[in-house]
DNA sequence: CTTATGACTTTCA
DNA sequence: CTGAAAGCCATAA
């Protein structure tokens, strides 16, 4: 299988816990490749879609907490209407919409 | 094997 | 502070 990387991906954004959100580069430094945060949203471009509904791929955002897509098939309101039923503030603004990374950070230690 | 691209990130001007 | 460019890594052609 030549996305191994991939699989590693979705594994990891599979266990972003509900009601949470995670960054690309969070994601790729769990993996163990923390420059290579493209590369996580491009396997969640690839994942993304009614044929892996396992991946919660609306959980993943840039670093700013904004929600990249915008050419993607899905509409962002797709993803802001999914986060908010998971208990997710989104705000809006123009055409960005952004997240509280302060609060909804998926974050694995805490003190 | 080389070139190009990308739902990102960081740094420089 | 805002904008542009380079860097990084994997996949596709």
């Amino acid at each position: 299988m030549s996305g191994n990387f991939y699989q590693k991906v979705f594994k990891k954004v599979k266990k972003i816990p509900k009601g949470k959100v995670a960054t690309y580069g969070q994601i790729a430094a769990l993996i163990g490749h923390p420059k290579a945060a493209q590369m996580v949203g491009w396997a969640l471009h690839e994942g993304a879609g009614p044929k892996v509904k396992g991946v919660p791929w609306q959980r993943v955002i840039n670093r700013e907490g904004r929600i990249s897509i915008v050419n993607m098939d899905h509409p962002p309101e797709e993803q802001v209407f999914l986060l908010r039923r998971e208990g997710v503030k989104v705000r809006q603004v123009e055409k960005n919409f952004f997240v509280d990374l302060n609060k909804y950070l998926w974050q694995l230690k805490k003190k």
